[in-house]
RNA sequence: GCGGACGUGGCGAAACGGCAGACGCACCGGACUUAAAAUCCGGUUCCCGAAAGGGAGUGCGGGUUCGACUCCCGCCGUCCGCACCA
């Protein structure tokens, strides 16, 4: 018995679909198009299994969508950018551009063993002049449009690496590659104004009907719209600058009454502290101010105030990491300065730098509550500020209601509130917002979490930022017919830092208003830059401008796309603001770029680890007579975890080793079948061997019957006998349920049909009248069916069933609807809610007839004992429910 | 802390509110082999029983329903995301 030839069969099959260039895209109007789309990877080396779930998912839907008709669009390129090609640069004396090309060129012929169905000639890699020269372009346009600008900002600097470092690359407050304590510094910085689209990115999110629920929700927490109000404290109290502070009161009781109106006549446009809240109906609660310490004002402090500084220089040291900020307890420095209060001028709440208030968010600025804030109620404590209650719970009373170590955050009863008083808090939040701006003391606002996107890295390997910083005109963009500013192809890694800042020729130039000296920005875009826009051009790939917008309005949006949860904020985010901001710029219509979007689970796979704790590669262990895991020494080996297939773990299994063993479509079957798609997946040597034999036991079944079928195309003999015709029903029954499955992307279903199919098509009875013929009908079903999947086993499915043609030019199978449904149904019989037998009645039987059946079969008879039912329950063509 | 997902045999998993465990992995028994592999046939949720059959069973506790893995309420556990956001 012959095993699949899969070597020959996959490279032969190969050949013929690129020579007739079957999968390559042409706009066709009129035409429905299907834009499949997975998110393409960074070419950092070989291919693990792990990497190829969602190229098979999307080769899948691709294919199965060109089955059906549609004009498909399904390419592929490389986010060719990026850090690893740096560090290979520096650890590995290569340059940064050949590393990449040579890692590109091995992931394509890896993809291309695995028959994925693309359109290569449509194929880009971003580090390409020919394409980052566009977003050079596009950055100018966003420039003149005031959606990118240039600002200070604190940002994680890692001081031996000599580079901004992304929140990611942090750990534990250290440089994840230098190990060096990160500081946070003032840096010039370009950003994009992705703020600007803060409520149509989070109002939109509504349409993206096909997004799973999931991503939705964490990029509406992410963009964190919260309604509150602006509100305006005036200062009481020496302000700094001008002139400098004098002597600071006493601390302590800085905070109470009677401070007299020292600084009242001197409230104006800077001699005010400004607080965002969301709770402004609890403003007479109000017990201190908190600056964060990135506050102008208190930097402007702390120049005359050591104390301050010093507090405010362990905060930069501490402020990082996550962990750190979690131990960190509230921690506030006393300014010499007191606020008044906005609404009781005879009121004077004392102001504070704390640890615990962001620059970033709001106004920087907060006004504490300790009553009715948790985080307030902590500091105040700690700093033993008043705690004064103005909401009472429903049913308490006022006169005995008080704070103990919990702070009262839900809804009530406004009190010692003067005009809010009897308020509920919703209803105070309008009255004092009102309030607040008759009196010009504040307004009502909107706050969000999104911040603006920095896209400035000190890295060489990125595309560079098309601006020139000259002494006289500032900061001028490059011409457009300058462009592209190319990366230097001279560099060295030999130092820390940015290459680009130390080429000897590079950064100078001439000012292109001015023509005197002038130099370069060395800092280069963020890659998710390349990333934001590269579904547009593959519209039209090779088109001399960024995209040709009839292409774009033919092909966009996407109709799938499929990629890891892990970018369901950054890309998937910054991909919809920058759809926005092109079609701001005028560059096409369209405002949501991913229509569909699919988000696939893992590929996981055992750990092991030998005596002296280091990983091992699945391949070094083996199992010894006695059934325990060694290691090559013949050591013992112990297992961790299952986990996501990484390279730091080793738990990976290479591509290339199993598409030479088992090849491409067994890998490709295997990766579909064993979990549902959003679920993790665990990778076994057992599991593959299992689709292996099936891929077998199909190609048997095609390859020994082959010659005994009728011929291609003959009509169905009639009368078929029963074990002929039940199958015949099986076949149109699994046609119309695999293709509802793998409309749902529930591809293992789908498979366990196909599987369901195979095996009746080998029970059915030899032999009998029509039984080739269905054999027939079952076989070309299959191999239809199992196309998406294993193309390759299936084109030689078709051939060997005696086709011309390729089965991926060969139509989706359609069900005849009469033969998908039953003749005879089994109905469950079930007394008192327990199963007790079953009939088998012709379906649609009348609900008096199946009640009589029912009733009349033993069990029932048995369980009844002679006394009438109380109640019989009908489902038609399912059940009847007998209540004794 | 906030938000989300998930919890079903030894394992991966199926199941419009209607026969729980389809399909597969693993395992057990058998056939074919000198033998092994491959292949084929049969078995496989648990308990009682030789069998027929009976009982229990979808993390735990309640509820709705003729009927609940599925819907509702309250717990427990696992995983993921965000996290001093005022």
């Amino acid at each position: 018995m012959s095993r699949y030839n899969f070597r020959e069969t996959e490279a032969k099959w190969q050949r013929q679909w690129r020579e007739l260039g079957c999968f390559e895209a042409r706009e066709a109007p009129g035409r429905p198009k299907y834009y499949v789309l997975e998110m393409f990877p960074y070419p950092s080396g070989k291919l693990h299994v792990g990497h190829v779930r969602n190229y098979t998912m999307g080769d899948l839907v691709a294919r199965y969508r060109r089955a059906q008709g549609f004009n498909v669009l399904h390419p592929m390129g490389w986010d060719a950018f990026g850090l690893p090609a740096e560090n290979a640069a520096i650890a590995g004396n290569v340059h940064p551009a050949a590393w990449t090309s040579e890692n590109i060129r091995a992931m394509r012929s890896q993809l291309q063993r695995m028959g994925f169905a693309y359109d290569w000639s449509r194929e880009i890699a971003t580090c390409h002049p020919e394409y980052y020269r566009h977003e050079q372009k596009m950055f100018l346009d966003f420039l003149a449009a005031d959606l990118a600008y240039r600002k200070e900002s604190w940002v994680n600097w890692d001081p031996v690496e000599n580079t901004v470092l992304a929140n990611e690359q942090v750990i534990d407050g250290r440089g994840w590659r230098s190990g060096a304590i990160v500081e946070k510094r003032l840096l010039a910085q370009w950003f994009l104004r992705i703020t600007a689209f803060s409520d149509e990115l989070l109002d939109a999110l509504e349409t993206l009907d096909r997004w799973p629920e999931r991503v939705r929700l964490m990029q509406e927490r992410w963009i964190g719209r919260s309604e509150g109000a602006r509100v305006l404290f005036p200062i009481a109290g020496p302000l700094p600058n001008p002139p400098p502070p004098l002597p600071s009161p006493s601390p302590a009781s800085g905070g109470g009454k009677g401070g007299g109106n020292a600084g009242e006549g001197r409230v104006g446009a800077v001699e005010v502290v400004e607080v965002f809240t969301t709770r402004p109906d609890t403003l007479y609660g109000a017990s201190f101010i908190a600056l964060s310490p990135h506050h102008p004002l208190a930097q402007s402090l702390a120049a005359a105030d050591p104390k301050l500084a010093e507090f405010i220089a362990e905060c930069d040291r501490l402020g990082t990491s996550e962990a750190v900020i979690e131990a960190a307890e509230k921690r506030g420095c006393r300014t010499a300065l007191d606020a008044i209060h906005p609404l009781d001028p005879s009121r004077r709440v004392p102001i504070y730098v704390a640890n615990f208030v962001l620059m970033e968010y709001g106004t920087g600025a907060i006004f504490g509550c300790p009553a009715h804030d948790q985080r307030d109620l902590d500091f105040a404590r700690k700093y033993r500020l008043p705690v004064i209650p103005v909401v009472l719970p429903p049913g308490e009373d006022a006169a005995h209601f008080a704070i103990g170590d919990t702070a009262y955050v839900e809804d009530g009863t406004l009190f010692d509130s003067d005009f809010m008083n009897e308020l509920s808090v919703p209803a105070a939040k309008r009255a004092v917002g009102e309030r607040l701006e008759q009196l010009g003391s504040g307004a009502r606002t909107i706050a969000y979490r999104l911040r603006d996107w920095g896209v400035s890295r000190q890295r060489y390997w990125g595309c560079p930022i098309p601006v020139i910083h000259c002494p006289d005109c500032g900061i001028v963009p490059v011409p457009e017919a300058d462009l592209p500013v190319e990366l230097p192809q001279d560099v060295t890694f030999d130092r820390p830092g940015n290459p680009l800042d130390r080429h000897p020729t590079w950064k100078h130039v001439a000012c292109p208003c001015c023509n005197s000296p002038a130099q370069r920005e060395t800092d280069t875009f963020d890659t998710f830059f390349e990333s934001s826009w590269y579904f547009l051009r593959f519209c039209s790939a090779r088109a001399p401008v960024a995209f040709n917008r009839a292409a774009v309005k033919y092909w966009m949006p996407v109709d799938q796309y499929i990629g890891g949860v892990e970018h369901a904020v950054l890309h998937l985010l910054y991909s919809r603001f920058f759809t926005r901001a092109l079609k701001h710029c005028g560059y096409l219509d369209l405002d949501e770029p991913f229509a569909g979007l699919f988000t696939q689970g893992m590929v996981c796979h055992q750990t092991y680890q030998s005596e002296s704790g280091e990983w091992l590669f699945p391949e070094e262990v083996s199992t010894d007579d006695a059934g325990r895991l060694a290691d090559p020494t013949g050591r013992p080996v112990t297992t961790g975890r299952t986990e996501k297939m990484s390279k730091s773990k080793k738990n990976v299994v290479g591509l290339d080793d199993i598409v030479d063993t088992y090849g491409a479509d067994t890998a490709r079957l295997y990766l579909l079948s064993d979990s549902p798609p959003e679920r993790d997946l665990e990778w076994t040597e057992a599991g593959i061997e299992g689709i292996w034999r099936y891929v077998n036991r199909l190609w048997r079944m095609v390859s020994e019957p082959a010659a005994t079928l009728p011929p291609p195309g003959r009509p169905m003999p009639p009368d078929l006998p029963a074990g002929v015709g039940n199958v015949r029903r099986t076949i149109h029954k699994t046609v119309a349920a695999v293709t509802d499955d793998l409309d749902k992307f529930r591809f293992n279903r789908a498979v366990a049909r196909i599987r369901e199919l195979t095996n009746a098509l080998e029970d059915m009875p030899a032999g009998k009248p029509g039984a080739g013929a269905v054999l027939r009908e079952g076989l070309e079903a299959a191999t239809r069916l199992i196309g998406p999947m294993m193309p390759h086993l299936a084109e030689e499915m078709w051939q060997a069933l005696g086709h011309q043609g390729l089965v991926a030019d060969a139509p989706w199978p359609t069900p005849d609807p009469d033969l998908a449904r039953d003749e005879e149904v089994t109905i469950a019989v079930q007394v008192n809610g327990k199963l007790r037998g079953t009939i088998d009645l012709p379906r649609d039987a009348a609900a008096a007839a199946v009640e009589e059946a029912a009733l009349a079969l033993p069990q029932v008879v048995r369980f009844l004992d002679g006394r009438a039912p109380k109640k019989v329950v009908v489902v038609p063509n399912r059940i009847v429910s007998v209540v004794a």
